[in-house]
DNA sequence: GTAATTATAACTAAAGCGGTTATATTATAT
DNA sequence: ATATAATATAACCGCTTTAGTTATAATTAC
């Protein structure tokens, strides 16, 4: 399952588009505008900072800026840097394969499906969720 | 996440499939024959069988009997009856939506990335899987 | 009656999830 | 300088789920 820390992030993430480019945002304004616990959202901000796609400035008078374009972030990149790998099943995810068997016909039902989903997840950017309307989930 | 009971699930319903309708075959023969330890194989047959497609035989030369049409059972059914609905997201699963907004975008793109991986999950059958050559996930 | 089988429920160890707590570091304002 | 506001980082914790086990009862062929 996609985590809420992972949906945190793409929040998150959106609610810095939302802003001008270049705006700085407190961990706690981020927090309060979209309803998420500030721990978490210092959390996060640590692996988003990780992925090259925000920094980070100390101080009072600090915050966040969001660094990357989030026309070029796409949500399938956003859960896996929070989550890691993406697996509808086990065997796609940390398991081996099958009893090692690489030809087993449901394993390549999973990985169709589980494309499927990622086919979408791909195609929607951050930048498309910060012109909707409301994103505060 | 799909669980490995659901895998284990259709694999047996596969087994009970590759063979010809009406054959009977123990707990301890589908355990044998996928690698499916016996335990979880009895506690998942009660499941099949509550839901119609199975049939028990008690007693010494008992066993089990596929009752449904293999062609008539898709993936997703076997699925959502061993682990309940399916959710990519707890938004979609248990959890309320969203704070109880319906217009948040994040859902929508959560739904239709789900429904994208379930539409191949119901376009493949039980038939279609003991078809094909190995399924011993 | 014994043994082989299904039926059913309760239990358990381990892992993952969502979130908290604690502490250190940096920089601004006075 | 000192207090304060902010990020940075790591460790921790309770809860739920998962995967599997254990135990016991019911049925039936021989």
């Amino acid at each position: 399952m996609i985590t809420r820390k992972a949906e945190y992030a793409i929040i998150i993430l959106t609610e810095l588009a939302s802003h001008p480019r270049g705006t700085i945002l407190t961990s706690k304004q981020i927090s309060k505008n979209r309803s998420i616990p500030v721990n978490l959202v210092v959390q996060l901000l640590a692996v988003l900072k990780k992925a090259g796609w925000t920094t980070g400035i100390r101080g009072p008078a600090g915050g966040v800026i969001l660094e990357q374009d989030p026309g070029k972030i796409n949500l399938r990149e956003v859960i896996e840097i929070i989550d890691g790998p993406i697996g509808i099943t086990r065997c796609l995810f940390r398991d081996r394969p099958c009893h090692d068997r690489s030809h087993c016909s449901l394993r390549g039902v999973w990985a169709k499906a589980q494309q499927h989903m990622l086919n979408v997840l791909e195609g929607v950017t951050i930048q498309e969720l910060a012109d909707s309307t409301a994103n505060d989930c």
